[in-house]
Formats: C-alpha cells, structure tokens, sequence
DNA sequence: AAGCATAACTTGTATATACAAGTTATGCAA
DNA sequence: TTGCATAACTTGTATATACAAGTTATGCTT
C-alpha cells in the first residue's frame, strides 16, 4: 500500500484550490471522511495535518476543519520550489541562458560550501535568468558531480531538478536559506540589466539529499525591484 | 493527559542543541526510545516528525535518524519568531522606542488590510527598533482593538505577543508573509539612520488567532545591511 | 575468497479502540 | 422567557497490532 493519506490530501487541495470549497466553510468531519475515502480516521488525518501545514485549512478542536483562503498572487520562493515553476506563475516570458557549465575540480571555496574533500569532480553552473527580456536574476550553482553524471546545457536551460529526480533517480529532501542584500558586484553588473540598482537581493541555498549527503550550493541574484518573497508560516508553541 | 509527544520532542531537541548528540549520529531507534520514555512508538513517532519538520533530525527509512548539523547562526525571522526573540541572539544592544500608540476607528487602508468594517476600534502602534544605537528597523503595527483592550507604552517596548498570549490568553496561530525591497519614504527616512542606503527591505505580514480571524497586520522596514532571514526548508512532493 | 540468500534489524503505512477536550444544539427547569 | 445541564457532535492524544519496505550484518554455499 503506499501512501492512501498522501492522495487523500491531493484530492482535497486539489478540490481547495479548485475553489471547490469556499474560504470559510468547514471540510465534512473526520468520520465522515473516512467513510467516503473507505479508510480509518488516522489516515485522514494524516491527510488533514498536511493540508493544514500547507495552509489549506485550520484545524478547531470541538468545531471542525476550516478552509483558509488562497493567496490570491502565489509567488512560492519558500519550499524548495524551483525557478522553472516560479516563473510560470510570475512573469509572461522567461528565458533561461546558460552563461556556464564546467567540470571542475574542488577548490577552496568549493570545499568549504559544499562541505566537500578537495579536488571532488562538481558542476559550475552559471545561469541567467530574462523575465520579459530582462535580465534581472542570477544563478550561480555548484553540484556535486558524482549526483548528476550527464549534466548538458539543454538540461541546465530546463529544469535540473526534474532530471536529478525523474532521470538520475535521486530524492530532494530539504534545504538551508538565507537571504540577504548586498553590493552588485563587477561580474553581476556585466551581465544583469541594473535598472539603476547597486544592490542586489542574493538568496543562497545549501539543498541536501534524502541521506543527508549536501550535494548542491546555489547563489542566487534577484535584482531588487524583481524580487519578492512570500510564505505561510505557522506558530511553534 | 497532555501532549506527551510534545515532551519527548522538547528533550531530544534540548539534547541536539546542547550538542549531546553530534551531527551525522543516529539516534536511539524508535522502540528503544518508546522504551525509555514508557510510552508507545506512535506517540514517539509524533515526537521524530517534529523534529523532522524543524530541522533537526532526518528520517531514513531502514536505518533511523540522523542529526543534523545545527545552524550555527540560528537568525530566525521564519516562522513566527518575535522581535524580542529576534534581537536577542542578533546585536549587542538592542532598545525598541515606541513612536506612536493610538486608539482609532479603521479608514479604508485599514479596512482593507485587517479585513474588517468601517469604524472598527484598531490600534496603530509605531515602533522604532535600535540595534547598536542605530535606529534600523521601522514597525509599523495595525491590531484588532478587541483583542487588545489594555495596550500600553510599556507592552509594545516589551513582547506584544508575551502580553496577547499570557494576559489575554490569546492563541497567534498562522501568518501569511511578503518579503520585497522598496525605496524608502519620506517618512522613513526621517525616523531612521539610513547609511546611505535608498532603499529598504519590507516584510508585511498578516497574523491570524486559532480562530482564523485576522487580528494584526505589521509593515516592517528594515535597512538591508542589516537585514537577514534564513529558512530550513523541507521539500514537499 | 567471493557471492548470495537470509535473518534481524530499522522506519513507513494502515487499522481499531479508548478516552480527553472543546463546541453546539437540545430540552428541561425555574 | 431565561438559564443551565446535558447529550451529541467535533477534534486531540495515546495505545496496540499488523504488515510493508528499506538497510545491514550474518553465515552458508559455491
């Protein structure tokens, strides 16, 4: 059997984001779920606690499960969602041109980023990213070669992340963040469309395997008037 | 009985912060902790997948849980981490001057981002925030009057969520949050030691009680040297 | 010695049951 | 009519059991 609970909980987003239930209303009870899944009322709610972590619904002890409204502009930097899914929803056009894709061998500032031995094969990666002709976003990543063999540059301008998990078969499981503002550099103003800007917003991202192993650094360079973050987040009692 | 899923996950996590356990080791597996906390594997189960979600262990299927490696700058602005919490691990020193304080009935801006009536009692706090002497961060607050009765100078330079949570009895649950980079007003500039910089880093976000009713809406500009946000981030499937 | 099947572990999923705790509507009593 | 106890719902927590699925070490077979 694998996972009742995960498709229990696609086919209720799926029916929120459908607007199939309305902002507000509360979802049918646990038990009345579980006998229309024809399951057990743990492995609905399991399927609930997702949903509710996700910000689909609100749970209220005593009452029920609320629909919580959707973000009307869903911009998802948060997650580990990726830049190709991203832009779908941002921009009209993107374009993606890859600037740079080299075999290297591991030196100091490889080492110390991706936590690896010196002289470890990785992939450099520099990528531009044009919304509506503009190029406002730079990629810079580094990857553990020994994850993704047979990178190519058509791989690069898609997206990395659907051959490293439909392809290559590895698993993504979480990643570190941080972002921060600073200084455009010369080799960032050489590239990018400035508009003016002499900062840039730069997201970098350690992402890590299944089995920990960290096996991609990425810095990421937004100019500021295209960037814009937003989340759900919920209170850690 | 009360939560005792919660305590497992307040000892473990205590013990990978205090670094009894080091990164990279196993953890007891599930039945030898269901042992040694004389309790059933599912509720120790509950305890891991906390632990999971927060960045502290990693689950793997077939050989238990491994610790990870514990930021070392722990910058929490994720989640729903107050200025007080905040500040403490950031600067030296920190001082929070409370511009304005007032009572007011809701004008259209305020109708529109509290969601609520024409007229409703709000409060409309205004805060500067020092960090070091240097007046960098700017909040602007909007609060559901009904939630807060007795607001007072004294609680906006403390924790207004200590106040709401332990006075009240209030329960924060969720937020919806929007990072973007503007440029700076003149109203800004004029309370804030700016540096030289134009633009500012804002974070709005909208914070809802237990009960989904939106009760604070808060604007807060931070100078962008002296802004950072950092994330642990699962990737979902 | 090398290779392979297997046993003995690990976590993942699904089920059933019991009771606690919070909400709401019902209906009785004053 | 009003107020209050209560019954009937809701979700929250804890327990036990069973089996699936992944990992690792053991030991036998070749």
């Amino acid at each position: 059997m694998q996972r009742k609970f995960q498709a229990i909980y696609d086919v209720i987003a799926r029916e929120i984001q459908a607007a199939k239930m309305e902002a507000g209303q509360l979802l049918p009870s646990e038990n009345e779920l579980s006998e229309r899944f024809e399951t057990s009322r743990e492995t609905v709610r399991k399927a609930l606690q997702l949903l509710s972590q996700n910000g689909y619904i609100q749970k209220l002890q005593g009452k029920g499960s609320v629909v919580l409204e959707q973000n009307k502009l869903p911009l998802p930097v948060s997650g580990l969602t990726s830049f190709k899914e991203l832009a779908r929803s941002m921009s009209q056009t993107v374009e993606t041109q890859v600037l740079a894709l080299k075999h290297k061998l591991a030196d100091e500032y490889m080492q110390e980023v991706l936590q690896c031995e010196k002289d470890t094969p990785v992939w450099e990666l520099h990528r531009l990213r044009k919304l509506d002709g503009e190029a406002v976003i730079y990629d810079k990543d580094l990857l553990l070669a020994a994850c993704a063999p047979a990178l190519t540059e058509a791989i690069a301008r898609d997206s990395i992340y659907d051959y490293l998990e439909q392809e290559v078969g590895l698993s993504i499981s979480y990643a570190r963040k941080e972002v921060v503002v600073e200084e455009a550099e010369a080799t960032d103003t050489e590239v990018m469309d400035m508009g003016g800007y002499q900062q840039l917003v730069v997201v970098r991202s350690a992402v890590y395997l299944e089995d920990t192993t960290l096996f991609q650094f990425t810095e990421s360079k937004h100019r500021p008037d295209k960037f814009r973050f937003v989340e759900f987040a919920r209170r850690t009692k």
